[in-house]
Formats: structure tokens, C-alpha cells, sequence
DNA sequence: CACAACTTAGTTGTGCACAATCAAAATGCC
DNA sequence: GGCATTTTGATTGTGCACAACTAAGTTGTG
């Protein structure tokens, strides 16, 4: 009972330090962008696609899903909410029926006014300055490229 | 409209960029997670919380969800699940009735040799040394902190 | 003792993530 | 043209996260 020292057993706990951290660290992210986005009526992942849409409107589900990561299992529901709460439109193409471009409404569009104090927020929350937080964010990715190259090694998609 | 260079409305896009950074590490980490869990029939909370047990077996839930930051709504599930698999135990504790202590089997106590190896993929997926592990790790446990700092002086729980 | 306040788990409902599957439409090749 | 292949999105099912609420048990106080 006493292996908390060794390198072989004990690493089931060590290893893991990073990834629990991520882990966390997302999390409580996730959770200030739930308190900040509340007066939005918006959750964390539907703000990056109005992100996406207020950067890039009019966008094919296809390049929202490449832009953050997300296939259409999670994006057609949140798409769906989205439209539900008037901040967009999904109107099948004419020249391409299977795809479906996303486009702001003028409440989506106006939206984006409320949004604008959010970043200065979660910016004095990080409480890291301005070259920190590019090299972490630079660390973040390389670490995702990493890990997903490792995965796609392992399981040949 | 040219307003991608300044502070304010740029920044929309600048100041998430560690957020989402962090978002799609967590999920790509999680990801490479499901493939090596796969063969222990295991999600990689399940597999936190096995980590947990390992290392203090016996825990009440309450203790789990101190260790994890998860409350019941996610935790009672997940462990009647893991009940269910045959990895533990949920037993009402005689001294005080409300709580219920999770105790290892047999089988979930020998499923740990199989996780021994997980913890090297996971290393060398991530392809850091063992210090930037560290600094990293030392980072994240710093943004939970002050994001969960600032998210409870905004929303006084 | 009586009873309010607190603690501990569980339940319900919403919304991601993601695997697996499907359907419809477009494309390529003969 | 005819038909297999590919592309695009939607659907279904499982399992987190988390807020809000409930139920049951314990503790403190008069």
C-alpha cells in the first residue's frame, strides 16, 4: 500500500495530472461562460458558432463543423435551438440540396453588441497577461495536434 | 466594419482564443482517452473516478464528487453504472445513513493492471518532457483557480 | 423532547459530444 | 444514360455536466 513513491504504479495518478488539469481547467471556463452568457440566452458552444457567424456569416453546417471541431450529431440540435430562438436561418441550398447554409437573423446580428463585453471579462478572470496567454494558447495547440495525431495512429480512422 | 484590428470589437475573436484552445485540448485529450479506455469498457470520467478508488478505496460519494469536482447529478449515475459493470460497490454506511460509500470488487480492483499502460500513451501522445508537463499542469491549476475565483464574486453561489 | 437548519444522495430536465446509421443528393465512371 | 461512390446533413442512442428540486437522515438549540 505504500507505492505512492514508485514511478510504475504510482503514474496511474501522475500521468494524469495534465489531463485532469484540461479537464478542470475547461470545465470551470465553461462555467464562467455560463454565468457571462446567461443575460444572452446562449451556451458556451453556441456562442463560438455565433463567433463563427458573426466573423463569417452565412456559413455551410459542413464549415462551422470544420471551424470548431464539431460534427452534425452536435451541431444540427444546436443549429435547430439557434433557429428556434429567432438568431438564425437554415435554408437548403438551391445549387445543393444536401447542404444547409446557416445565416443571422437581424436579432443574431444584433446580438453581437451584447457579446463585445465578454472577452474583457474572461480576460481579467485568466489573470494572465497578454504573452502568457498566447503561449499557452500555442501550447494548447500543439498539444491537441499532438494528441490527435497519436489517437489517428492508433485508431486509422 | 474594418474593425478586426482594434481591442474592442476584435477581440471577440482574440481574447477566446485560449478558451477555445483549451476546449479542443480538453476534447482531443478526452477523445484519445475513449480509444485507450475502450478494451476496459471505461469513459474517461469512469476512469477518473477508478483512478480515485485505486488510490483510496472506500470513498463516499461526497468524497469522489470533493476529488473531481462533481457533484450527485453526475456522479449517481455514473456510479450505478460502474455498480452495474461489476467494478463497485454503493453501501449505505450503518453510522450515518445519508451517505453511501463505493468500495471496490474484486474485478475493479484487478482492472487496474490493465490501466497501468494508459498512463505512457497518454505521455507520449502529448509529446512534452516531463518539466513542461509540470509547468503546464502548475498553469491550468492557476486558471482553474482564479476563473472559479471570479466566476463565485459574480455569481455568489 | 421538538423542531428548524443542515447534510448527503438521488432525481429530473436540458444541452452538449460523439459513435453509428440513414437518406437524399451530387459526382464520377463506364 | 445508368449505377456505384461520395458528400452532406439528420437521426438515434449513450453518457457526461450541471441546475433545480426532492427525500431522508443528522445535528443543534431551546
Amino acid at each position: 500500500m505504500t507505492d505512492q513513491d514508485h514511478g510504475e504504479t504510482g503514474s496511474l495518478l501522475l500521468d494524469d495530472q495534465l489531463c485532469f488539469g484540461l479537464y478542470s481547467a475547461s470545465r470551470a471556463v465553461t462555467s464562467l461562460y455560463r454565468t457571462l452568457l446567461e443575460p444572452l440566452d446562449l451556451t458556451y458552444p453556441q456562442y463560438l458558432v455565433m463567433l463563427a457567424l458573426w466573423e463569417h456569416d452565412k456559413q455551410q453546417v459542413k464549415e462551422l463543423g470544420a471551424a470548431l471541431n464539431l460534427d452534425s450529431g452536435t451541431l444540427s440540435p444546436l443549429l435547430k435551438r439557434l433557429e428556434k430562438a429567432g438568431l438564425v436561418r437554415r435554408d437548403r441550398q438551391a445549387d445543393d440540396e444536401r447542404s444547409v447554409r446557416i445565416t443571422l437573423t437581424e436579432d443574431g446580428t444584433a446580438l453581437r453588441s451584447k457579446a463585445e463585453q465578454i472577452p474583457s471579462h474572461i480576460g481579467a478572470a485568466m489573470g494572465f497577461d497578454n504573452k502568457t496567454l498566447g503561449r499557452m494558447r500555442a501550447a494548447m495547440d500543439q498539444l491537441t495536434a499532438s494528441v490527435n495525431a497519436y489517437r489517428e495512429s492508433f485508431s486509422p480512422a
